[in-house]
RNA sequence: GACAAGGUGGCUGAAUGGUUAAGGUGGCAGACUGCAAAUCUGUUUUUACAGGUUCGAAUCCUGUCCUUGUCUCCA
């Protein structure tokens, strides 16, 4: 019998305000469609945040013994820097900066950006379709809306109208925003004669002859509108109704509402059960931009190379880190905090590695179906990865006491903890041992224990000042020793 | 301005009406050590502000202030 039988999930819907008894629309599957990245630029850190918590929720959904599939879309075509001015692609505008074709711009970031997520530990989506790989969905789906009369076309362009819309549905719902509210709040419209009114967003768009990304459809050469790729590949991998819409909280409006009214006006029905939106991620306490220099590239931490940071983080201190905050909650990055999610990281995994060694006993002092029941519950509750963390830190507790002797553990129990930790750690929370690859190399331990040796017959020696000089020095160079009643071990930092 | 999400200890961050407000980290103390580090144990401090509802409020209501997001593409 699958997990998700005996696990009641909930979730805190968007669209509800509240939180949900999750129930998949067919038992045992789950649709979800999570907003990707747009390749102009490197991808970046509150980008990254977003993405990995859908990344876990798709982990914990997989544990639960759920068929997940889990789409997640590149978009490399159809936004406008500015549609008002020159109507401009922002993939076309780079490339022009740069002198490269479009589509190089867009293999280099996606290549990027595979390339951090890979690092973090992503599991792969399940599909990770392209906006311009759906070209042709997107011009039925405009034809299908147009058929309807919820949209209009004008010069080329297609508009989708929301008053119209507005008539029979609610447009507006997600985000909490009434349409009468947002026409009193317009300002006076520059150049968008085209519309009927301001609020009105573009299907398809006219391209300019300058314009080079650029596809044929039956109102002219031009490019899709910005909303519609996603209610495009939605529908398409997943039906007209599927289980969970995922994305930054930056998309609800207008991104998230455009996708709601599209698929009601052409499909006539809610195309999600769920929506769920990832917070922000701020540094220092202030919002991140690159205008201000307050903002950091993945890479950068990674490889301590900035000035916002006193060292290079491993990116599973950085998953930690923001595990140990909840997907809904604003979290903020700063040095400290990083420091402080790296020693708990690894007192995490070092109490996790020695779980395999711990001698057995008659009777267990730790009630482990208990804690187990615990760490579900956490999960259930919206995904509550804090409180998970909480948990093992009391598992953390139970080990170091038996390792130390002053408890025990059946061997049944060992397993189930050992079974459980390690499902929560490595698989939901996608958390690594070792990766930091450390020149462990054999060369290098044997130089390194060489040291040891010549440390140990300074110290019997009582030549503290050759034994401190040994250790100082290796330190310097990033290599710990660590004095314990067995000897001395060291570690790569 | 409107709408949305937040405001909890030195830092980070859980908990949505019910005994001493979780966990991590830091500080302090102890164990270990030649001294440290690492590790282990113990301990310390807090609900933005002002009212209100309630036997009881971090949690609900009203107002104010602050942060972040959105209102043009954006995780």
């Amino acid at each position: 019998m699958p997990l998700y039988q005996n696990q009641p999930l909930h979730i805190y819907n968007s669209l509800t305000g509240k939180k949900e008894r999750f129930v998949a629309l067919n038992d045992g599957y789950v649709g979800m469609y999570v907003c990707g990245p747009t390749v102009y630029s490197n991808v970046h850190l509150g980008n990254c945040r977003t993405f990995m918590s859908f990344d876990m929720i798709f982990r914990y959904l997989r544990h639960l013994g759920y068929k997940v599939r889990y789409v997640r879309n590149i978009t490399d075509a159809g936004h406008l820097v500015d549609d008002a001015e020159d109507g401009e692609d922002k993939i076309a505008k780079k490339a022009r900066l740069e002198k490269l074709e479009p589509m190089e711009v867009v293999q280099r970031y996606t290549v990027d950006f595979h390339t951090i997520l890979e690092k973090f530990n992503f599991l792969p989506p399940s599909i990770e379709p392209t906006a311009t790989g759906h070209i042709i969905e997107q011009i039925e789906i405009i034809k299908d809306i147009l058929a309807k009369g919820y949209a209009y076309k004008v010069n080329g362009s297609v508009y989708f109208d929301v008053a119209k819309f507005n008539e029979k549905a609610t447009y507006g719902k997600l985000s909490g925003r009434k349409l009468e509210d947002m026409i009193a709040n317009t300002r006076a419209l520059n150049a968008q004669d085209e519309k009927k009114n301001p609020q009105d967003f573009a299907l398809w768009k006219k391209a300019e002859p300058q314009h080079i990304m650029r596809w044929p459809s039956p109102w002219g050469d031009g490019f899709p509108g910005w909303h519609l790729e996603c209610t495009a590949m939605s529908t398409k991998y997943l039906g007209e109704t599927f289980d969970i819409h995922g994305g930054g909280m930056d998309l609800k409006f207008p991104h998230h509402e455009c996708e709601i009214a599209q698929a009601e006006a052409s499909y006539g029905k809610s195309p999600v059960r769920y929506w769920m939106h990832a917070n922000m991620l701020t540094m220092n306490g202030k919002k991140m931009a690159k205008s201000t220099g307050n903002n950091i590239l993945p890479g950068e931490i990674f490889s301590g190379e900035n000035k916002v940071l006193s060292k290079a983080f491993a990116p599973s201190v950085v998953r930690f880190f923001m595990m140990q905050a909840h997907y809904t909650s604003i979290l903020d990055l700063s040095d400290e905090a990083l420091l402080a999610s790296e020693k708990g990281y690894q007192r995490l995994m070092e109490a996790v590695s020695q779980i395999k060694g711990l001698e057995t006993g008659e009777k267990s002092d730790f009630d482990v179906n208990a804690w187990i029941a615990q760490c579900y519950s956490a999960m259930n509750d919206d995904f509550n990865t804090p409180v998970l963390i909480a948990h093992l830190f009391e598992a953390v507790k139970h080990i170091n006491l038996i390792k130390k002797g002053e408890a025990t553990l059946t061997a049944a129990d060992k397993q189930l903890l050992t079974d459980t930790v390690n499902a929560f750690v490595f698989d939901v929370l996608g958390l690594q041992l070792h990766e930091e690859s450390q020149a462990n190399s054999e060369q290098l331990s044997g130089v390194v224990e060489l040291l040891i040796q010549l440390r140990m017959e300074a110290r019997a020696n009582k030549d503290f000042a050759t034994s401190d000089t040994i250790r100082d020095q290796l330190a310097a160079l990033g290599i710990q020793l660590k004095d314990g009643k067995e000897g001395t071990t060291f570690t790569v930092l």
